[in-house]
RNA sequence: GUGGGCGUAGCUCAGCUGGUAGAGCACUCGGUUGUGGUCCGAGAUGUCGCGGGUUCGAGCCCCGUCGCUCACCCCA
């Protein structure tokens, strides 16, 4: 009887060994600089009620008409697997009535998100993110901070050709006069039926479009940069002078275009060019009508999520991975069965001063498990025979030049965080 | 949803105008007792994505199908 093999379904991307560890450390970098500006972890469904989503993102969006995974559950309610964080974050905030404490209320995520998308290169149906809200308090320092902690997460990874762009949505007015004026301006254009027909969904839409007699095209078009207000343009303004303050580079590019329709005020986008058409590796900005369509108070909040999977693509096309975070730092070969017990012992005791220990177990000739302890990348070895524990010392032995040190097996830890200088 | 490319060993791929499968890497063992990387030797591994068709004969040709991949679109 033979059974058929089972796939993984379309469009997945797994982390497995050895590449899990490079990820497990891309995440962790990327969220680093928001738990040191004091934001706090929120953990949180990844299936939600359907509308919270279809109300929240904008029926509008290709993200909720046509790439949501919903399905109804057994109790006859409408599911969707979260698309994107930034409407659950809310919700909960709404619900759990944080909102009523300090503002702005600060908090970061971590996890998979879920689109019905065609996958491609760094896109797939599920997908990972990090991301922070800072909610309540519109300042034009938080957005410059936010966007701050989001570029320290990619210079945390070592990134170095990617770049920030940044523009602003404006308030209602701003956008309400440019619509005006950008749609007469459509109107002169010859457009092929997807294409108006995309344009009458989200008119933004068309300075994103790739064709280059697209582009063209749209050269002449009103930017929105141009219709903001008073107010909206002092905030901008404001938001450039504090990231030049910070020593952030940035450019503006007055035809980003944003998929989520909550979006207002400053905008903003990581773009990194190594990576094929899906370029971007992260994105976030303002969303000043958010709340209050979610049911809650009339609060203004800004955030990011930053692509995990990408930002790890993008670290490994300018190879800037640190691969000897991802090695053990001392392997153990025991020789016999007296040899395991203390092999045991002894890895407790070590592993107890933070250093990653490695036993070669299962019954391998000296010589296969040299080679399994060379192959893990261990910085040092140790062979523990019936000599060894007769005499109560080792030879430490340093992978890199082959180098031996007689150690003896009480201080072994001590020997250990020394030579890795901890 | 629309297009292009590709499916042969765990991985990367060869396989000529059709004649019943190969390399490199990786893996395991060994090259005199307990020390890795180099070198040498040996070994294991395939329904050639799947299903039909043409043919004396198909990895190769035809049709279908599934999967992967890249791009459009969209976005992280």
């Amino acid at each position: 009887m033979k059974f058929e093999k089972i796939n993984a379904p379309k469009g997945v991307r797994e982390y497995l060994p050895p590449e899990s560890s490079a990820f497990e450390w891309v995440r962790s970098q990327l969220i680093a600089p928001a738990k040191l500006a004091g934001y706090k972890l929120m953990e949180l469904p990844v299936f939600e009620d359907t509308n919270l989503f279809s109300r929240g993102v904008g029926e509008s969006t290709d993200v909720v008409s046509k790439e949501m995974y919903t399905f109804e559950d057994r109790g006859g309610r409408s599911i969707t697997l979260r698309p994107e964080g930034t409407a659950g974050v809310m919700r909960a905030v709404i619900e759990q009535s944080l909102d009523r404490a300090q503002l702005p209320v600060k908090v970061w995520y971590s996890g998979q998100f879920f689109r019905a998308e065609r996958p491609q290169a760094g896109r797939f149906r599920q997908f990972y993110q990090v991301g922070i809200e800072a909610i309540g308090l519109d300042d034009p320092a938080i957005d410059a901070e936010v966007i701050a902690i989001a570029d320290r997460g990619f210079k945390n990874l070592g990134l170095k050709n990617y770049r920030l762009e940044i523009t602003s949505l404006g308030d209602a007015e701003s956008r309400a006069a440019h619509r005006v004026d950008l749609l007469a301006f459509i109107k002169t254009l010859n457009l092929d039926e997807a294409t108006s027909q995309r344009a009458g969904i989200n008119p933004l839409r068309l300075f994103d479009d790739k064709r280059p007699e697209m582009q063209s095209a749209m050269s002449k078009a009103p930017l929105l940069l141009d219709y903001l207000s008073d107010s909206a343009r002092n905030n901008f303004e404001k938001v450039q002078s504090y990231l030049r303050g910070m020593r952030i580079d940035f450019v503006i590019n007055p035809r980003m275009v944003r998929g989520l329709d909550y979006y207002t005020g400053t905008t903003f986008e990581f773009i990194h060019p190594d990576l094929g058409a899906q370029s971007g590796i992260g994105g976030g900005g303002r969303y000043d009508g958010l709340m209050e369509i979610l049911g809650g108070q009339s609060l203004s909040g800004i955030g990011f999520g930053l692509g995990v999977d990408r930002a790890l693509l993008a670290a490994i096309a300018e190879d800037s991975l640190p691969t000897e975070e991802f090695t053990s730092d001392l392997f153990i070969i025991p020789l016999g069965e007296n040899a395991m017990d203390s092999a045991l012992t002894i890895a407790q005791d070590v592993r107890s001063a933070g250093i990653t220990v490695e036993i070669a177990f299962g019954d391998r000739a000296l010589k296969g498990a040299m080679k399994a302890a060379d192959k893990s990348g261990a910085r040092f070895v140790v062979v523990l025979g019936d000599s060894e524990l007769l005499n109560g010392s080792v030879d430490l032995k340093r992978m890199s030049d082959g180098v031996v040190t007689s150690v003896k097996i009480a201080q072994l830890q001590d020997q250990m965080r020394q030579a890795l200088s901890l």
